[in-house]
DNA sequence: TCCTATCTTGAATGTTCGTTCAAGATAACC
DNA sequence: GGTTATCTTGAACGAACATTCAAGATAGGA
C-alpha cells in the first residue's frame, strides 16, 4: 500500500515490492497472481483502513458538523505532513490509471462513491439533529465536499504555506455548512 | 504534449513519442536531449497555449465575473468531453512526479502559480469595476477558485453525469463570486 | 557538379522490468 | 522417523525500455 502511494503504480518495481512486503517475487505471484493483483489487494486494504478511520471520526459524541470539521482538519494535517503514505491511494490511482484500466477505475470510483455516500449520510444526520437546514441537498453538499477535498489534496502538492491550506479548508467547511441555499436566479446566469 | 497527457509521462514510450512527433529517436534526442527534455518542452508549449487560451476568454467586453463564468463552463466542457488531450498537463504531471523530480515539480508549481495570479488580477479588476466587494481577498478567492478547478478535474474522472458536474461548477462560482465575507466567529470553531 | 555541413534514420546497446519455475526448506501428520 | 503437502527461494527469461551512433539522406553554396 505505502509502496504504491510513494512511487505510484507504474514506477513501483518488483524490487520495491520485495522490500516493502519482505516476500520474494515467487511468493508475491503465488499470493496475488501479478503486480496488478497486489494493487487490487492494496486497494482493498486501503478501503478497510480508511473506513475504520472514518468511523473513528464520527462517534456521535459532538455535533455532526463539528466532527466533520475535525475530520477535514485531519485531512489538512495529512496534506501538510508531506508524507506520501498519508496521501489518498484512491485519487492517486485514479489520476494514474484512468482511461488505462477500466476495472481498477471502476473499483476506485466505487470506493470514492462509498466515501461520498457516507458523507451524504452525515448531512442527513445533521438535518435530523437540527444542525443543518432541511432545505439543503445532502447529496449535493457531499459531492461538493469531496470535490473540495480532491482540490485540497492537489493544491497541497504545490507546497503552499500551512495557514493558506487551512484557510482554504475553513472556507470549504463554511461554504458547505453555513451557506444559505443559493438563489436559482444567480445560478443560471451563463 | 498530447501523448504525455494520454498516458502520463512514465507510460509514454519512445515509440509513442515517435508516432506522436513523426521524428525518429535520434532526432528527438538531438533536439531535446532526453525524454525528460521533451516533457520540459511540452510543458513550455502547454503554458504558451493555455496562456493564449486564457487571454481569449477575457477580452473585457463583458463583466469580468461573467467572463470568468464562461471560462469555468469551458473547463466543465473539457472535463465532460472525456478527451485526455483536454486534460491539464500541469496537474497530471504534478500528481505523477511530485516528490520524484524536484525541478519539474518546481516548474509545474510556478506555472500553476502564474495561472492563479492571473485569476487574482481578474478579481482585482472586478473590484475596480464594482462587480465584487472590495472587502473580499482577491488572492484567497483565486486560490479557492483554482482549488475548486483541481477538485472538479479529479471528480470528473469518476465519470459523473453532466448536470452533476455543472452543478458543482455553478456552486463553486457562486461561493467565489456571491458569498458575503464569512464571520470570523464561524471560521475559528474547531 | 561537387563539396561540405546539417539533419535524419533505425538497428544495436545495455539496463530494467514483470514474470516464471525448479530446487530447496518447512511443517504437518501418522 | 518417514512421508507428504505446502510454502519459500532467487536465479533465469523474454520483453520492453531509454538511449546511442555510425551510416545514409538532404540541401546550400561555389
Amino acid at each position: 500500500m505505502t509502496a504504491f502511494m510513494h512511487k505510484g503504480y507504474g514506477k513501483t518495481s518488483m524490487q520495491d515490492l520485495k522490500k516493502a512486503t519482505g516476500l520474494h517475487p515467487g511468493s508475491i505471484y503465488c499470493a496475488f497472481d501479478s503486480k496488478r493483483g497486489l494493487l487490487l489487494a492494496a486497494l482493498g486494504q486501503y478501503k478497510k483502513d480508511r473506513n475504520s478511520e472514518f468511523n473513528d471520526f464520527f462517534p456521535g459524541k459532538a455535533a455532526v458538523l463539528t466532527e466533520l470539521k475535525h475530520y477535514l482538519d485531519h485531512i489538512v494535517q495529512e496534506c501538510l505532513s508531506c508524507d506520501a503514505s498519508k496521501a489518498c491511494l484512491l485519487t492517486k490511482a485514479l489520476n494514474e490509471l484512468a482511461d488505462q484500466d477500466d476495472e481498477i477505475q471502476g473499483i476506485v470510483t466505487e470506493n470514492l462513491a462509498g466515501w461520498q455516500q457516507s458523507i451524504t449520510m452525515l448531512f442527513e444526520q445533521a438535518k435530523v439533529k437540527g444542525e443543518l437546514s432541511t432545505q439543503r441537498d445532502s447529496e449535493h453538499l457531499a459531492r461538493y465536499f469531496v470535490m473540495g477535498v480532491y482540490g485540497l489534496r492537489t493544491f497541497a502538492q504545490t507546497h503552499p504555506k500551512a495557514h493558506v491550506l487551512q484557510q482554504l479548508a475553513d472556507q470549504l467547511y463554511h461554504d458547505v455548512c453555513y451557506e444559505p441555499a443559493p438563489k436559482i436566479a444567480e445560478q443560471v446566469v451563463n
